[in-house]
DNA sequence: TATAATGTATATAGATTTAGTAGTCTTTGA
DNA sequence: TCAAAGACTACTAAATCTATATACATTATA
């Protein structure tokens, strides 16, 4: 299960990316749009900061905006800066790696194999997914709605 | 990420597989072979058996073994009974669903749009891998590791 | 230049979950 | 009757996650 800090950081993104172009939002606006704790946020935004993602500007009239493109924003990204893990054991993570403690070995762990093949499906999806193809599918979910209301 | 309780479960019910059809195998020996904390195992086989999958017999050689078939136990089954969630998000878990508190409106959420095609894809393999093809895949893995020595 | 708005950094507290342990009871077979 | 084994309940320790608090730095603009 990912992190709401990961959760977070998504959404934020997002909501940034819809501004993609224009001046900085202000960390107060982008957590109370999204119903996220303001000082929570501050430290999501300034870790995707650190990392690349988002320009910052401090005092009045400062705030955060996306650095790349949405569609150059991949979710995989996000879940690696924010620590959330996408394997389901730790010995099948490529980027947090961790040995289980338990096994015997791990070059014959029929359960391993298993789960490095769940963890490349998930990648795959995880990989692919911009940050813009995450707009598209709000937008195509909003217009359905509409059609079917 | 699994939690340790769900890994410890597939493991014994793997090794529990390999004794399929013969006598019921004692925890302590279970826990020796997979390096399991004794008595963590036991909480765990306990809860298999109240969930249908293991027989078990009390007093001097008793112990634990399947009641089913390793091939038609399949790991959705297994991280199911332990609580091991699938979905990286708790709105789009099929039988732990939780309510994103944060979220507006989830019909038209793309976040969680994205996860439901990733819980589908790892949910797939979960549904379709039972404990034997766990136990054949080790086979697998040792027999390559013989040809490749 | 004073002030308010804003981000930065660090520390810490509280809640929750996970992992593991202890102890006692019950059943079974020899 | 005794020892071996599982069943059940409660507890604790550790880790992690979520959130908040505090103090500080920077910037726009009046």
């Amino acid at each position: 299960m990912l992190s709401k800090k990961t959760r977070y950081a998504i959404k934020a993104l997002v909501i940034m990316g819809k501004n993609f172009g224009n001046e900085p939002m202000q960390i107060s606006r982008i957590a109370a749009e999204e119903h996220i704790p303001k000082k929570f946020l501050e430290q999501i935004l300034s870790d995707l900061r650190n990392a690349g993602l988002l320009y910052s500007k401090k005092g009045a009239g400062g705030g955060y905006k996306l650095i790349k493109d949405p569609k150059e924003i991949f979710l995989v990204q996000v879940l690696r800066i924010t620590g959330g893990p996408i394997a389901l054991l730790p010995c099948v993570s490529l980027n947090f790696y961790q040995r289980c403690e338990e096994c015997i070995d791990e070059g014959t762990c029929g359960v391993r194999d298993v789960f490095v093949d769940v963890r490349n499906a998930s990648l795959k999806i995880l990989a692919e997914t911009s940050i813009a193809d995450v707009m598209e599918r709000e937008n195509r979910l909003k217009n359905n709605f509409i059609e079917v209301v």
